[in-house]
DNA sequence: ATGAAAGCGCTAACAT
DNA sequence: ATGTTAGCGCTTTCAT
């Protein structure tokens, strides 16, 4: 037939096996006081007559939509993907979906995300935010309403709200230990245009080790973009046109470091011998540039499977939920590759 | 107050007011009959009361999820975040939210999120089929329900089910063609365990090219992995133990391509001299491994865009979902780089 | 072990 | 222009 037929209800069910469609709600949960016989028919009729159980009817009675919000600024890396595989596997199995979504690294974008997501009560939150975010305001009304909010990777300081993150201040003060280490004196810095709190601790990572090691800070060296790989090659331009140039060029995400190494190799220089670089995040591309680019890498999969325990546990437990937030350090590692070794 | 406050209904605003719900319920949907007034009035209260409607209750009364799934193989290429970039834009404008899910390319993990998606009654869904998907039966009880769907990029041939796509065959004759203009006569293929309609279809341009160039087809030049980029380091492996190694290598997608290339220079195969590559999709890896690579380009955000346009046709258009449903060929174009150009 | 009945919060005839 | 009323399909007390 090709009209779509009548929707099959409990009701359905429960007239054509002459029982009460309580009985039958009941016995497709699977609820353990009806009779196994009664549940072994309702579960043969749900089958043959094509039931299928109406999610909207069951979330509004339960005021519980069994979706979990997950808001991400780019799905587009390989970080990103196993994060939330990660988060999938973990909440699919506890029984919610998922409602994905990407701002595009712009707030006004993770407003309206999360207006959206609010309307349509999402049980719980994992959010990474956009690199432009500058507050967390928007969130608010999820704390209000005691909807637990879980930060990930791009944190937001909260009282109620846990992160999981990685010790970013470390990575960067590591990563820039390492360059120093290897005889740069000039060390750049690409960030974000407007500073997140993620940002903000790279950067202060990479101030603690010039300091550290006696190298004054140089204001002139740090160069704000938007961190794509367009703006990597934006700030390869601006790198040739220094007066004095740097030998090395510490860049707060893999994806804006490609884009500079590429643009910087095409003006002859040789990398890492005239500039080294390091980039953050162990992306894909960073083991596929040539030469391959040192950078920072922790696991997304595991991040994900985290935050998404973490926040199941506040959503099934009110005391959980109550307690003071706390943070999560990720481990972390910095990788070393060709990019930054200047072999004698 | 730290105990989330009782949820606030149109009931409530219509008490204040002293007003019916269901005055409240049209003045808040900004009904044409409703007074300017009242509307006013309610507005205001419903922003200082801090009601947020219930999705949920109204999504059950007008049995409609305003929910789109997408299912997609991966999450992780530009290609994919810009597909999704594109259907977002143009689903939520229209009011529509987007459930994201990734099957990893596994058919069970598909046959779970289209079940799971049935039950939430999303009112359509956009899917791109897993690697290794051989039919396309867990989509039927969408079909069924008329529940539209539309296919893309890694599309099923349906009656009901519009596709969009490019033309495979086209562009893996131009780009095999590409190669044995090059010079190239023993070019191997990489393609999928279990061959989909999109693989087969660019196998068959592949067998196609050779044929037209009176090239023998070599069963043994075949390699079927699962199109991962791990896959494409063992299949190099594959490569160079062939008695006869091949002088070009066309793989059904970049991701493989990008690993395959890597391995075969550990071997100090030159590239593309002693063997040409070519992959598909032209994904960010693609212009950043050395040498650049051949590959196929199109917009995922267009194609992205396109099918959230017909799919939302075809939701508010009971006769354009009845009509037949035809394949849509997008445009894509071959873009040579240095991985397959023979110079002298 | 099962049933009756109420209601989650909203919308849409149908009245007025 | 507004109100009345009846559900959407399910779950869950409270009875029996």
């Amino acid at each position: 037939m090709s009209i779509p037929d009548k929707e099959i209800t409990i009701y359905d069910i429960a007239k054509a096996l002459n029982i009460s469609a309580a009985t039958v709600s009941r016995a497709l949960m699977d609820h353990p006081s009806v009779n196994i016989n009664t549940k072994a028919k309702v579960q043969e009729a749900a089958k043959s007559m094509g039931y299928r159980s109406n999610q909207m009817a069951s979330n509004l009675r339960k005021r519980k939509s069994n979706i979990i919000g997950i808001i991400v600024g780019n799905l587009n890396s390989s970080f990103m993907s196993n994060v939330i595989a990660g988060a999938e596997k973990v909440l699919s199995e506890a029984g919610y979906n998922l409602i994905i979504s990407q701002s595009l690294d712009n707030v006004s974008k993770e407003i309206n995300i999360a207006q959206a997501m609010y309307n349509n009560r999402v049980d719980g939150l994992l959010v990474s935010l956009a690199y432009e975010t500058e507050n967390a305001d928007h969130f608010e009304s999820f704390v209000k309403r005691g909807i637990p909010l879980v930060y990930f990777d791009r944190v937001w300081p909260h009282p109620k709200c846990p992160g999981i993150e990685i010790d970013n201040v470390k990575a960067a003060y590591d990563i820039t230990e390492h360059l120093i280490t290897q005889g740069c004196k000039r060390i750049a810095h690409i960030t974000a245009f407007k500073i997140s709190s993620v940002a903000a601790d790279r950067f202060t990572g990479y101030k603690k080790a010039l300091e550290d090691y006696n190298i004054p800070f140089n204001e002139s060296l740090v160069i704000k973009t938007d961190l794509t790989m367009n703006a990597g090659i934006d700030a390869a331009h601006q790198i040739m046109n220094m007066e004095e140039r740097p030998d090395a060029v510490f860049v707060t995400n893999d994806a804006c470091a490609v884009g500079c190494m590429q643009e910087t190799k095409k003006f002859g220089i040789r990398i890492p011998q005239d500039i080294a670089f390091a980039g953050f995040n162990n992306d894909t591309e960073a083991s596929i540039i040539e030469p391959n680019l040192t950078t920072v890498n922790y696991r997304g999969d595991i991040m994900g499977e985290e935050a998404a325990r973490i926040l199941i546990d506040r959503i099934n437990n009110a005391s959980a939920a109550a307690q003071p937030a706390k943070k999560i350090m990720q481990k972390s590692e910095i990788i070393i590759r060709d990019s930054s070794v200047k072999r004698k």
